[in-house]
DNA sequence: AATTCGCCCTGTCGGC
DNA sequence: TGCCGACAGGGCGAAT
């Protein structure tokens, strides 16, 4: 679910929350969602702890822990991250609005089905954590085994970065070949954007998401590095987009998705030239396009 | 070494 | 109405 501009906004709602909080006792409802050691090892290795830093890898949530642990957080492609006070009220369920399509819960949602860990906090307060999908996971490691970890390890640069200037995105790109938005999508060369960011840097670009990235010359090159900046940082401006579950913390939705030129808009009329945008597969992954704006090279 | 393809899940939507 | 397949902000592991 989650991209880059989404977990940024969520680490940073959290952050004013939790930083220096305690974390009392930790509530698995899901086992299968920790991953790396049994839950009940989860749970009794983080009781105590105090939060002293949220830090955020690629679509990674890192919670420095004292004691030199780390959690590990992975949102995967339903997840979300709550605040729940207690000294708010629960708003009811989760309800559709059938206006928008938006997936809504006007503040904090009470502990429901899809709910599948609790994280308590000194004072009553707690951080939830939600996966109707339940493809993301929790993982509990020492600081130091950290970096240590291969899907970490791997992981291309941060486009928001102050290391992500053109000279090391080409040198991260190297002699890559295949589609440009598998490469996008596989995090190797640049991390971060997902199948609605992908989409969109690939409109902002003028390149056909099937581009051999090979074939790309170094204006080109040059378009794709503005175009990926450029994309993240208005979602992020705009606190992330949100089509079904994605929320903030604070249970608020995001407003990127009113600005997507690409993503969702199959069959409408490309903002640039009035051409109707087409959907193909690419990766697996519905991808829209503009047949005009963007040819193969 | 690098790239592609199932698969992990639940929920929703459109077609019959 | 119900059933069935396709699809949905991701990424891992196996196959090529």
């Amino acid at each position: 679910m989650p991209e880059l501009p989404e977990v940024e906004t969520i680490r940073r709602g959290l952050q004013a929350k939790v930083l220096g909080r305690t974390l009392v006792k930790a509530d698995i409802r899901l086992k299968k969602q920790v991953r790396g050691l049994p839950a009940a090892r989860f749970e009794s290795q983080i009781k105590g702890r105090r939060i002293e830093a949220l830090e955020r890898r690629a679509k990674f949530l890192l919670f420095r822990l004292s004691g030199d642990k780390t959690l590990l957080v992975h949102l995967g492609m339903s997840g979300q991250l709550s605040y729940w006070d207690h000294s708010r009220e629960d708003s009811g369920r989760f309800v559709v609005s059938p206006l928008t399509g938006l997936q809504r819960t006007p503040g904090q949602h009470a502990v429901d089905k899809h709910t599948h860990a609790l994280l308590h906090l000194d004072r009553g307060d707690r951080v939830q954590y939600r996966d109707t999908r339940q493809f993301g996971y929790l993982r509990l490691l020492d600081t130091a085994q950290v970096e240590a970890l291969p899907s970490l390890r791997r992981l291309g640069l941060e486009p928001l970065g102050p290391g992500f200037t053109f000279e090391a995105f080409e040198r991260s790109l190297g002699a890559r070949r295949g589609m440009l938005k598998a490469l996008l999508l596989n995090q190797s060369a640049v991390v971060g954007l997902g199948n609605i960011y992908a989409d969109e840097a690939c409109f902002e670009a003028g390149l056909h998401p099937r581009q051999p990235v090979e074939r790309l010359g170094p204006a080109r090159r040059r378009a794709l590095f503005a175009a990926v900046t450029a994309v993240l940082e208005q979602a992020l401006g705009k606190g992330g987009t949100t089509f079904r579950d994605y929320r903030q913390p604070d249970g608020s939705h995001g407003l990127n998705q009113e600005s997507l030129k690409a993503y969702g808009r199959a069959g409408l009329p490309c903002p640039r030239c009035g051409t109707p945008m087409r959907k193909i597969l690419v990766s697996q992954r519905g991808t829209v396009f503009c047949p005009r704006c963007q040819r193969l090279k």
